[in-house]
DNA sequence: AAAAAAG
């Protein structure tokens, strides 16, 4: 199968092999035919598994006939964050490089009047948080009476953010005999509802997660105390120890504890980004820009990030708050590990988390190893926030909560002194790394279809080697490191394909 | 209990 047998047209087959892709990943081949024959799709897929180019490629050709009238855009697309959206956008820009369609972004935090600008010579595409969108349409600046095709992405996602009124206000504004393509990750009953609301018989597609998806996260817990200081130094010793690092996102619960915790790791030298919901546009686009080209080797974000966000493949995953939602972990965490590379995430527990940990490993369906000792497993007194214990504190010390087998794992590494000016270094690729692995701007990110092979592989082998998908200049590589990674590779755990066990609501 | 999204 290639995207070739699709039907989609030149135009985008040309693109799409500009960009280094000859294999659509499932949910494409299933979707796009579909969406071609303008039937309303029921897509139910993760992030990652190439959900936004099964509507990106079939849109670009659909939108080559016909053309946009003044302040009534042809198509609308729904995301729930304003990052979201924006990839979206790029994918339009490196699909639609053949095609000479205007693309506006309707995303808050940003000017308005651009916008307005822009969709006022009329848009083939406006890609749009609610909010925003439904500020022009107040003001009497859009009208979406024109609009042919009605993408609703990340549904579970709009519900989880209480979207779904916006969502409904927005949908009985579009023709009722519109295409609409819906997509979520999950179908809980209100979502299912939704969908049989929007969409008119409807072609359901489920991707089949990959069955070879081995878990490649390594996930660990490490007891810390609940004060901030000791939960700081306790981050610190895990990145400046932490094997194979090259890079992390550190997950806090609040954007406060975002704000601060980015402060403190400045302050003791490390090269860090932040990213929440109250820094100004340009700040959040900035901070995920460096991060992605790996000029910043650390992002500080809050729960903004957790989904969906098409963040080149991240060594480490430090949750240094623990989720309040247990599905929040998983998505966490699915920032490592992809494509079937190796990936850790690092979840501190202070005392007063048991909750929380219990509900986590209750969705994953497995306990999590600890790292050293559990928080029960410490001496008395020592897990208490403010016992005073100086262990782990003292600069370089160890103590009993270093247990046996941090010492075991640390034993083969360099002390902690020589490694604790590593967060400047990991700016430079050609210091320290021995990693045969391609710079950071280069690895995989998610959302994109299976890349064309670069080298004309051995014909024998049955289904060709799919290298994970490149940034930039796929020529650049000729170190192919085999590895196999079918369609557009995103990793999925295992344990996402269980069903999530009801019990343990409590 | 929190974050996100409209300002």
């Amino acid at each position: 199968m290639s995207f070739a047998d699709l039907g989609l047209s030149e135009k985008v087959l040309g693109a799409v092999a500009a960009a280094g892709y000859d294999q659509p990943t499932p949910i494409q081949s299933q979707a796009i035919p579909h969406v071609l024959a303008r039937r309303d799709v029921l897509g139910i897929a993760q992030t990652g598994t190439g959900k936004t180019a099964a509507f990106v490629l079939p849109m670009l050709t659909l939108l080559e006939t016909g053309r946009a009238r003044a302040r009534m855009p042809r198509t609308l697309i729904l995301e729930p964050t304003r990052e979201l959206a924006a990839q979206v956008v790029e994918n339009f820009e490196r699909y639609g490089a053949n095609h000479n369609l205007s693309v506006a972004l309707l995303i808050g935090g940003v000017s308005f009047s651009d916008q307005d600008t822009k969709i006022a010579r009329g848009v083939d595409v406006l890609i749009a948080t609610p909010g925003r969108l439904l500020d022009h349409i107040e003001r009497g600046k859009l009208l979406l009476t024109g609009v042919e095709l009605f993408v609703i992405d990340e549904a579970d996602r709009m519900l989880d953010m209480g979207f779904i009124p916006d969502i409904e206000r927005i949908a009985k504004l579009v023709p009722f005999t519109r295409q609409t393509l819906f997509f979520s990750a999950t179908m809980p009953p209100e979502i299912q509802r939704l969908a049989d609301t929007f969409l008119h018989n409807p072609v359901r597609t489920e991707v089949a997660r990959p069955a070879s998806a081995a878990t490649t996260i390594t996930q660990r817990l490490v007891a810390t105390g609940a004060d901030g200081h000791e939960k700081r130094e306790s981050l610190r010793d895990l990145i400046r120890n932490s094997a194979d690092f090259k890079n992390a996102i550190i997950f806090c619960n609040r954007k406060r504890e975002v704000a601060i915790l980015h402060k403190s790791l400045q302050k003791h030298g490390f090269s860090a980004g932040a990213l929440h919901g109250d820094l100004d546009q340009r700040a959040r686009m900035a901070a995920l820009d460096k991060f992605r080209t790996g000029e910043i080797p650390l992002l500080v974000a809050s729960d903004v990030a957790a989904r969906g966000l098409d963040i080149p493949a991240v060594s480490h995953v430090f949750n240094y708050d623990v989720p309040h939602h247990a599905e929040d972990y998983v998505h966490r965490i699915g920032r490592t590990g992809r494509a079937g590379r190796t990936g850790h995430a690092f979840t501190l527990i202070a005392p007063g988390d048991e909750k929380s940990l219990a509900a986590i490993e209750s969705l994953i369906g497995q306990s999590v190893e600890w790292q050293g000792p559990s928080v029960a497993d410490l001496p008395e007194g020592e897990s208490r926030p403010r016992s005073g214990r100086g262990g782990r504190s003292a600069r370089g010390g160890r103590t009993e909560r270093t247990g046996r087998a941090e010492r075991a794992e640390r034993s083969e590494k360099p002390g902690r002194g020589e490694r604790s000016a590593r967060p400047r270094r990991e700016r430079s690729p050609s210091e320290g790394r021995s990693d045969p692995r391609p710079p950071i701007h280069e690895e995989v990110a998610e959302e994109r279809p299976a890349r064309v092979r670069e080298q004309p592989a051995p014909r024998a082998a049955s289904p060709a080697p799919q290298e994970p998908g490149r940034r930039r200049n796929p020529r650049a590589d000729s170190s192919d490191d085999g590895r196999t990674v079918v369609g557009l590779g995103d990793h999925v755990p295992a344990f996402l394909a269980r069903p999530v066990r009801p019990k343990s609501s409590a």
